[in-house]
DNA sequence: CAAATAGTGTCTCTAAGACATTATACT
DNA sequence: AGTATAATGTCTTAGAGACACTATTTG
């Protein structure tokens, strides 16, 4: 009676290159699907993971060699249509890095000139996609898409990038002020062409996302 | 290597009773936890259900008799603390009703005091009106709290009822007709006290539900 | 000094919020 | 007429948005 399906997790590991949104894909190391590009992912190893989260970030890990400093489950998917083996369920998470994280294994694809992914993975990395922008617009997200330390200007640029939209630059130091969840690196600035700028990390504990609706 | 787990979908069915949102909860007529009072829930069947929302769907067909106008998927609650026989998974969904269309067999319990419940109903209930509470502030849904036609006095009472504060009447308006999802219905009136209220019902098509952030 | 980027200040105008007024039923 | 509820209008004010200005570096 209890017919248990096949059980994975699956990642959408999404970065910043270039100026776009680009996701990670690896090639399939067995069947179905041997050898096509894929999104990491895994059987559930109910020895090792305690739970869904920690499966994911086993698989990031094992396949991907990234331990992201934001992951978050997606949604589940599942159904007898998205396996040709039969009804499938894959617990979808996603995470945001900085490029420079990642090393050569994966393969950065922009989202926005997905090509065929096997199984369903088209549609659950535009449903993780659509959910970052979502987010963005009323939350710290963007931030992990940067190094551990960075400048506001920076800082506008990723959630520029991200929305797709222009912000005003001074509309969007009183929202990130506001939300008092950068503190400055004291002494630290940056480089580069005109005058240095201070740069910021994540306040330590300070761990909350949610902020008010709108940037 | 794929030690499959167990598999099942849960209920968090949802409604407004005497001004409080309140759960319907079944006894359990199996081990674990037989006869205790927990979420509608069952093993997917892979034969009858073509995805987690259709298992969902029949499932509080057959155990709650409803059928309702809003069902979403939650999340996913999966590991090794959660039931008693071990690893397993439940794709935890979340439904709005109308109370008229509950029969006798659920229990509603307030969800603001929530008895103890086996697995981890107790954090699916909660993660699932902190879900509904948040986007109520931004969304249609309410709507489906209510019946077919309503007033808008009854909508706003509704959303004042969910959110737990108090809206201004003529703002209110403004937003719910800016958003357009509601068509009068034709010479339909309340009944009751004072000056008759005009009866709305949401526009066919238009499922639409998410709309500006704010009520 | 010019160019480039960082950082802050000011003005306007929309829209949220509070409140008042009118409308229509029942007793 | 008085009460109760529906429906709409008006005024004020906070905040979003646009833009300008100052500051600090390099070449």
């Amino acid at each position: 009676m209890t017919e248990a399906p096949i059980t994975t997790v699956d990642c959408v590991l999404l970065t910043l290159r270039a100026g776009a949104l680009h996701v990670a894909l690896l090639r399939r190391e067995a069947a179905p699907f041997k050898g096509a590009l894929a999104l990491p992912g895994g059987y559930v190893h109910p020895a090792e993971d305690v739970d869904a989260l920690a499966a994911a970030r086993r698989v990031l890990r094992e396949k991907a060699d990234v331990v992201p400093p934001y992951l978050e489950q997606l949604c589940t998917f599942a159904g007898s249509g998205r396996d040709p083996r039969g009804w499938s369920i894959s617990i979808a998470h996603y995470a945001l890095v900085h490029e420079a994280v990642l090393g050569a294994r994966p393969t950065l694809v922009p989202v926005d000139e997905l090509p065929q992914l096997p199984f369903d993975h088209g549609r659950i990395v535009e449903t993780a996609v659509h959910r970052v922008r979502d987010k963005s617009s009323y939350s710290t997200l963007p931030c992990y898409l940067l190094p551990p330390t960075f400048t506001l200007s920076a800082l506008q640029r990723t959630y520029e990038q991200v929305l797709g939209v222009a912000l005003d630059k001074s509309q969007f130091r009183r929202r990130i002020a506001e939300w008092s969840f950068l503190e400055e690196v004291p002494g630290a600035f940056s480089a580069g062409k005109g005058r240095p700028a201070q740069l910021y990390r994540i306040r330590p504990r300070q761990r909350l996302e949610l902020f008010d609706r709108t940037v």
